[in-house]
DNA sequence: TGTACATCAGTGAACGCGCGTTCACTGATGTAC
DNA sequence: TGTACATCAGTGAACGCGCGTTCACTGATGTAC
């Protein structure tokens, strides 16, 4: 009762479905999932052309579990979120800014290369979305904030999260626009608009205490 | 010296390159810029398929020149941006944020359909970028009002530019990875992810007030 | 003025290529006797 | 225990399709005489 194994799995223990979408996410994080074929999935998994329709309905499901393996991937290496109360609001702010543009810088581009295949997409919202998680988790963070009398009773949470969500995906974009490597011979870096898009320190000192004290005379 | 003419071209006055143009911004702005063929391109114009290579090194250039026009016709249907000391800080901020939003609006749909072609991108980059352009002014907007003392002496001019910038993407960015229509058959509306993009007034208002007051309390 | 020829942008069938997908075949393993 | 057979995941050549691009041909217009 088990019949042929595949070539690349004579070693290892783990399922040839297992290693299809442990190559494809591999694939997604240094190349970008635009021009990623089944036939180049297939010879860096090691297996054959077809056998991937074996596991999978069609390509399009390989990458849409390729996609939230790589989701898993990048969010197994953020820490927690801060609870609202512990520790100063600078540093809870702090936080959420830090994990939000990890999470973008990790996870938008690999999306921006899908979005000439919504279907993809789409099968990937039929589910929680993490982006959205991490919003509504800063939004409560605020709100909660706000009750315990540590921002302004009158305060725009609403508006600040929108903005925090905002300068998280700016980064990235701004990554994305300006990049050029040539299309179909792309090595590629291991992860590609990573380094050069969050801000330094102090410019994570100088998002938080904006959003905390604003631009106005006082 | 005056051979054979296109047959889409009998009446009016305008040159097939500048026709062809103009159709492919018209396929990009409608159907976004991800599946579009030269095929397409050609039978929506009304030539035949290779005439394009006539004007064009490739399709990659046709793209690029669409792109731009893109960029002018949403451009142009935009307001001026307001100077430092005119009004109050409040209403120039409000003008900054409604342009930008609609400028990201119209381009970075665009944009993100063109992620897996970047020569296009690069083509593009080669010029003025609409985007960091209006960013610059809008730095050196908030510069002016500090030095003229109407923002305060140690305002993040820098942080405070990089979440508008970004609160101007975001909406754009949720719109894209919520839509799901099918990929060849794709009329689609004349344009896509603008009507539920942006905020309303009072989101503008309380954005503004954001940035200007922040969450602390004071 | 009328006729024959030259010019060249436009035409569209055809080319080569790479894609996603299929399917007849392979061969390692479990089972029957 | 040894041998023949059944199973079925893996294999990879081949299929059909749509893409970007090419190029021999068309035909409206300008020129020569």
């Amino acid at each position: 009762m088990s019949p042929r194994k595949a070539a690349a799995l004579r070693d290892g223990g783990r399922s040839l479905r297992e290693h299809l979408i442990a190559t494809a996410e591999r694939l997604m994080a240094e190349r970008g999932a635009a021009g990623l074929t089944v036939r180049a999935i297939a010879r860096e998994a090691g297996v054959a052309d077809g056998v991937l329709y074996n596991h999978f309905a069609d390509k399009e499901e390989l990458l849409a579990c390729a996609l939230r393996a790589r989701v898993r991937a990048v969010e197994s290496g953020l820490g927690d979120l801060p609870e609202p109360g512990a520790g100063t609001v600078e540093a809870g702010l702090r936080a959420f800014v830090a994990y939000g543009m990890a999470l973008h810088a990790g996870i938008l581009p690999v999306l921006a290369g899908l979005a000439g295949q919504p279907a993809v997409l789409a099968r990937f919202a039929g589910g929680p979305v993490p982006g959205l998680d991490w919003r509504d988790r800063l939004l409560a963070y605020l709100n909660a904030e706000r009750d315990l009398g540590r921002l302004a009773p009158d305060a725009r949470v609403e508006a600040a999260a929108r903005m925090i969500v905002g300068v998280c995906h700016e980064p990235v974009m701004s990554a994305l626009a300006s990049v050029s490597p040539p299309d179909p011979p792309a090595p590629a870096p291991a992860a590609p608009a990573r380094g050069a898009a969050g801000p330094d320190d102090a410019g994570l000192d100088d998002l938080v205490a904006a959003v905390l004290h604003g631009l106005g005379r006082r």
